[in-house]
DNA sequence: CTGAAAGCGCTAACAC
DNA sequence: GTGTTAGCGCTTTCAG
């Protein structure tokens, strides 16, 4: 028989598998003495209990999937960091999966994921289907969605509210006397690009500034898209002039920011230009720049909460949750007061 | 019996769970026509094995644990991708902790992953002990270290030449016509502080210049720690001029360019900086800080395929690697030719 | 108060 | 070719 497991130990004692188990669990109620033989065996042996025969017996490993397009980013850094910190103290531990961008490489992980038994998902997706999630929630494991949501019914979500981010945006551009907005949106397939838009559209319109379907361009949030569009926009600059532009993503606003400069001209006093998710250095000598910011640690902090509520319902049905948080205007350098 | 077992399907079919089995893995030799009868059922019953159990029964979990001080910080996040990179097409996944650089958190993480029977460990350890991680090498569970090097024989480590990452750095300012050149070190008892402020000295020395202890600062890695050693090098600075400091964190970096800035003092007309691991924004439109980097890529890739190579080794103890890469300055403007 | 027995879901050596 | 059996290491009812 395998040294260093429970039974080994049993036997070594004369004592049954069972009241080994019931000492090491705390549920032991029986004699003293035996009870410290007991905990003597195991503090010899260092007994290590295993968690994947635990595991398996209780259904249940504790472990809890996040799903992402590039844990590289700070974004996504600080929003697992923060998920950890609220679940570690319950015994959770997290397990990671980085999709690159991809719905091919999101769908695998998915699955393996699915078979590893993970307690609960969280998940930012980049497949709006959803197709791949249906498992999970078909079998009552909890999801929780970041940044994107899916066209899905009863799922449970933590983002901010992208509407309200574009209004801001502009609303802030206006106060600063700007009428003439672009915009470079990511994928409105996508409820991070289609919300966004519309609040730029609502703002304006609220306004009474009418749209210009000229000034809105998409990419796909990666930086070599924000340049293309920035240089569109420009190279259109007589026909639909603009004093300002608000680009929906980190990477798309360095894009945009290299294609102004690529041009020779000055931000902001040629162009003022407001971007989204830029985590500035804290080394404030420099040009900062005005951004659009999501609170990362309080999404983390709630997905961890809602999690740790879920998992904690031995009962039915998850109520559905959505929580939309505020996104904010963290102001720069790089917007001109007209 | 539970649906969705092996069993079930295998009952449900008037077959054995072994024929089952060998269905599921591939293993299959028998009549072409049962087989087919599996397949049917199984996709029916759109089967999902239980790798818990399979775990259980193999007692490997295809699981590698990586523990770190920050996820949240580029240059870890930057490590973790690529090893996940390097390891998924092989079917290992990554379980994450974060020890928010406490000694304390990272001995109870070692301990339950050690307990969920992980495949292997890769660690930036605080502790330069090394005790924690003991359990996993008298174990023969690959361990690979990154970052810090704890005083341990026999270990694999996957590091930068932190020695010479302090000699470029100060070779790169004396050829910049500085000769007082500071420095600010994080603690002395890991190998990143060690190793660093060797090189710092051993440039000098090279270069027949007189080490100053007055000119040599301790802090913690982080911001306030950077902050208070520049200050307590500028309040000094009648007694011990300099004209160059050479700061080993991201962290202290920004904060001794913020007790710079708040002296009023220019960077690099007055004083000129050298960083480490400074994650300068694409937009390079701003001023540059002049850094040391580490190649966080070709790291996390190293890590991931000694790893590969350590758990397709079915045999004895494993050999030890140590791979020292090499630290490279990235050119900003925070130097200033005297 | 303690143990025997069954079982979590899967695999694999060994039979037939 | 396929089934039987034993077991991975643990938990937990149910007896006694």
């Amino acid at each position: 028989m395998n040294k260093g497991t429970l039974k080994y130990i049993a036997k070594e004692l004369g004592l049954s598998a069972s009241t080994v188990s019931r000492v090491v669990n705390g549920k032991y109620e029986g004699n003293e003495k035996t009870k410290q033989r007991v905990l003597d065996a195991l503090e010899k042996h260092s007994y290590i209990p295993n968690e994947v025969a635990r595991s398996l017996q209780k259904s249940s490993t504790e472990t809890i999937a996040v799903v992402l397009p590039d844990i590289s980013e700070t974004f996504f850094g600080t929003i697992v960091k923060e998920i950890e910190n609220e679940v570690s103290d319950s015994g959770y531990m997290l397990i990671l999966a980085d999709t690159h961008e991809k719905a091919e490489k999101e769908r695998k992980y998915l699955d393996i994921l699915y078979k590893r038994r993970v307690d609960a998902l969280v998940l930012a997706t980049i497949d709006s289907s959803g197709d791949a999630v249906s498992k999970f929630i078909a079998n009552d494991i909890p999801v929780v969605f970041i940044d994107n949501i899916p066209k899905l019914d009863g799922i449970s979500a933590i983002t901010i509210d992208n509407k309200k981010a574009g209004q801001i945006a502009v609303d802030y551009l206006l106060s600063c006397g700007h009428r003439q907005i672009a915009t470079i949106i990511g994928s409105t397939s996508e409820t991070t690009g289609a919300d966004r838009l519309a609040g730029y559209c609502s703002a304006l319109s609220d306004n009474n500034i009418e749209k210009n379907d000229s000034l809105i361009k998409f990419g796909d949030y990666k930086l070599d898209s924000g340049y293309k569009a920035m240089c569109e926009l420009l190279d259109n600059r007589n026909k639909a002039p603009f004093t300002a532009v608000f680009v929906t993503s980190e990477q798309m606003t360095y894009g945009a920011l290299r294609a102004i400069r690529d041009r020779s001209l000055n931000v902001p006093d040629d162009i003022s230009v407001i971007g989204f998710d830029i985590h500035n250095l804290k080394d404030d000598r420099r040009q900062m720049i005005t951004t659009i910011r999501q609170p990362e640690d309080v999404i983390g902090k709630n997905v961890g909460e809602l999690l740790l509520k879920y998992l904690s319902e031995n009962d039915t049905a998850k109520e559905e949750t959505r929580i939309f948080l505020e996104p904010f205007l963290q102001k720069g350098d790089t917007v001109k007061k007209l």
